[in-house]
RNA sequence: CGGGGAGUGGCGCAGUCUGGUAGCGCACGCGGUUUGGGACCGCGGGGUCGCAGGUUCGAAUCCUGUCUCCCCGACCA
């Protein structure tokens, strides 16, 4: 994309009314809008950040087998609801609710489970229908008593959220134990596998445990202590000498670390298809529950997390793999001898896979570097007078201090591209 | 929801205490000089000061109410 297409500008005014890093950022270098307090538009710039994470994610759950993909209603009836108790404002305080014109009440999807759940009714009914598993990215509305940290709580964001629908709870462990794998490739894939860690959690209603990936950061609500050699957390919450005695881990190996819950994973037994009323018949006749399984990722929360976490002071630094292109092409002039190689040069990584933002304004150098910069992606190569004599191209890597003089094959040999 | 802070051109702020119809920086338009780390000079456009009511000859400024935003806390499938 040329700049000079993009309506989004870079200002170096710090927004007043947020104090996180990720959201100062992303304001500053034109990737979200801020439409009131814990919600947010997403530019071009944004979107395509998310939908990055979103391929990532949706690549991984397809890998699993047996999992689809399908997207469900923001709009909800109470009925539903009712039916596991979680309507009454006292029991879930996050809920946004209206009514149609008839009167008849309508809440706005905080959560999925029981829609699914209800509406897979329709289609599991043996043995031979499972596993199902289901999974949708959905804009999720919470009326949060208090939204903070910009993107990473919010009061509308985007959440990928699982259901699994297993024979057995054999057939369901197996599952849950793929997904915490896939899950761990997600994370490792936008850049954040060293500092994400599998926490120990309550488990609510419905188990002792339940299982969180928490992403160190100090942005992070969250308190886990962490093992590193084992590689496992245990949050806050459930952090006594009970537990710890049951997952073989000794205190004096845990580190208290503050932590942003990027994604969490829970069993629900047969509970809740119990009070749903979703059987199947088994193999041998009879009619049993459906054991659930319900696995979330915070999509724009990761996002944030993924900002607060590579931003250097000169802004953001995205993962080649979330970045909304890989190159920064600065074109320093548009004296027409100029224009050329440089266009040829966009046309040519285009061509070959390499996304790139071609920086085509008419702005002196110094404003091109510091948007490079600032919107963090990869690499930056720069078509200039000097460049054109020496016949080569220079790049830089966004976290590297110096510039590499390159002719055309190791520039794509550095970008990892071929043409 | 409790405590604290703040709402003034698109953005960041000063002005409020000591009422006299609004100013700076960024951004924007025009002209000129510039061109490898957010250029400079000159000229120019844009706000009636969150909203409502009140006091006053006169309110961004004083009073009352209200809405919103930020921070800390509580809360958080």
């Amino acid at each position: 994309m040329r700049l000079s297409q993009l309506f989004t500008k870079t200002t170096k005014n710090v927004p007043a009314d947020e104090t996180a890093r990720n959201a100062q950022l992303l304001i500053q270098a034109g990737y979200i809008h801020k439409e009131m307090a814990g919600v947010y538009a997403y530019l071009p710039l944004g979107l395509a950040v998310v939908e990055n994470i979103k391929q990532i994610i949706r690549e991984e759950m397809n890998g699993l087998g047996s999992t689809n993909e399908l997207i469900m209603t923001s709009l909800q009836r109470k009925e539903l609801w009712e039916t596991t108790d979680r309507w009454d404002d006292e029991k879930v305080d996050v809920w946004f609710k209206s009514e149609l014109k008839n009167g008849t009440p309508v809440g706005f999807g905080w959560s999925h489970e029981e829609q699914i759940t209800n509406m897979m009714k329709n289609y599991i009914a043996s043995y031979r229908d499972l596993p199902a598993n289901v999974y949708q990215f959905q804009t999720k509305l919470r009326n949060e008593l208090r939204a903070k940290s910009g993107i990473m709580r919010g009061r509308e964001f985007v959440m990928k959220d699982l259901y699994s629908y297993s024979r057995s709870d054999e057939q369901h462990q197996a599952y849950y134990d793929a997904v915490t794998a896939a899950y761990l490739r997600v994370f490792d894939r936008v850049g954040l596998g060293d500092v994400t860690f599998v926490t120990t959690a309550s488990g609510g209603a419905f188990t002792q445990f339940s299982h969180e990936f928490q992403t160190i950061t100090e942005a992070g609500e969250d308190v886990i202590y962490l093992d590193r050699q084992k590689k496992i957390a245990v949050n806050e919450e459930v952090y006594t000498d009970e537990v710890l005695a049951q997952l073989d881990l000794d205190k004096s190996q845990l580190e208290k670390l503050k932590a942003a819950e990027v994604g969490n994973i829970f069993s629900f037994g047969t509970t809740k298809s119990e009070q749903l009323g979703l059987y199947f018949t088994d193999e041998d006749g009879s009619e049993r529950p459906v054991v659930l399984g319900s696995y979330g990722i915070g999509v724009t929360r990761l996002m944030g997390v993924i900002a607060e976490h590579f931003a250097d002071n000169r802004g953001l630094v995205w993962p080649e793999n979330v970045a909304p292109a890989k190159v920064y092409l600065a074109r320093l002039g548009d004296a027409p001898e100029l224009v050329k190689p440089a266009d040829e040069l966009y046309e040519r990584l285009t061509v070959a896979g390499a996304e790139v933002l071609y920086d085509d304004r008419d702005v002196r150098p110094g404003a091109k570097f510091a948007d490079a910069d600032l919107l963090g992606i990869p690499y930056r190569i720069v078509v200039s007078d000097k460049t054109l004599a020496a016949n080569n191209y220079e790049v830089k890597a966004r976290q590297a201090d110096t510039a590499q003089q390159l002719n055309l094959d190791d520039v794509m040999k550095t970008l990892g591209v071929i043409g």
